[in-house]
DNA sequence: ACCATATGAATGAACG
DNA sequence: CGTTCATTCATATGGT
């Protein structure tokens, strides 16, 4: 959470990722009321509207201009039209892929499912934006290391290399030996002594 | 999906979840059942105080370096530090696009009573957009009581890496308005005036 | 009160 | 780089 923290500072867990010391002391709500976005009905009706008609993925423009108009129904703020696009739309695929599961227990396929199809556009005026790419491997099926392995293999998985693709584009570093480095040094009262990074750049 | 990451160990559960609706129980907080990367406090502020120094495309030794310090915290890959810089930096300037606008026309109709609309509180440490000098600003999990008081000490060694490559070019308006629009006009109710949302997309 | 669900918010990973 | 997807966390709300 470096600058994330929204909601402001009120009830953020305390110590989710550190896996020390799990805080949970989480029952208190205090409920303040400003902690996260409670759209008005007529704003969702809006936004339900705009997605049946086939909006799924706004630009940030119609993000802005979407939000302007429903911030006539209340508070509004750009990312919660853009977190409500992404989240409805990602939870109608995930719905959809749950129910698309239980056609593969039928047919013990062993080759992969089959995404879902994706043409649940409703277009209104048979504009289609984005190609819709979302071809995502959903393969990643049981991580079941035993069972009846019949996996058909077309080529050997971890034959060629293919070390770290992210870092496929980083040029010819060109570390030099500057001064400027940056020290942070972070002492918690753990087992282990201060570390001090430091490292050089530019 | 690889899921591999050079290795492949974690055989994460795919997915399971109490069958659906993630989250629930706020028992199961960090249920740390590696799958993805799930930084630790530590590591989130290292990579944050090099980034509020400056640091956004680190190299490739640089992502080595600091992966190699930061491991000393938790599991960690250079993907990861290569990712964490990609992310922030892209979200960092989208964030700061959305919240552009939307703040100067607030209608605010009186429709709900208690608002003290002051839709600021979402960033505690609004980012920096003048020089950024002030290092002490270690606001992050403010809501620990624990007295694992980190002590995060940065010392500049020359002179405080003023960020001076706040320079990014800024490719305004590059949309077009397009002649597409769709009009959506909700007024099933006449308790508020027929609002023609007119938004033009694509 | 607890539990269950729905959903806003965040972010790691990856694609084009 | 900007965008998109998947997963997870956090919280508001309703049912029992």
């Amino acid at each position: 959470m470096e600058e994330g923290m929204s909601g402001g500072f009120c009830i953020q867990t305390p110590a989710r990722r550190g896996g020390s010391s799990g805080g949970g002391g989480v029952g208190t709500g205090t409920g303040t009321k400003c902690g996260r976005w409670n759209p008005t009905a007529e704003q969702v009706k809006v936004l339900t509207e705009l997605f049946r008609a086939g909006l799924r993925t706004p630009s940030t423009d119609q993000i802005q201009k979407i939000s302007s108009q429903l911030s006539f129904y209340g508070k509004i703020e750009s990312k919660n039209v853009f977190y409500w696009f992404q989240n409805h739309k990602a939870r109608e695929r995930q719905k959809r892929r749950r129910v698309s599961k239980d056609s593969a227990l039928l047919h013990h396929q062993p080759s992969c499912p089959q995404q879902l199809d994706h043409h649940d556009h409703i277009r209104p005026t048979a504009h289609d934006p984005p190609p819709t790419k979302y071809f995502t491997e959903i393969n990643q099926a049981s991580c079941e290391p035993q069972g009846a392995i019949e996996t058909l293999q077309l080529f050997p998985l971890n034959s060629y290399p293919e070390p770290e693709p992210w870092k496929l584009r980083m040029f010819s570093d060109e570390l030099k030996e500057n001064d400027a480095a940056f020290a942070c040094t972070i002492g918690r009262e753990r087992d282990h002594p201060p570390l001090d990074l430091r490292l050089s750049f530019f």
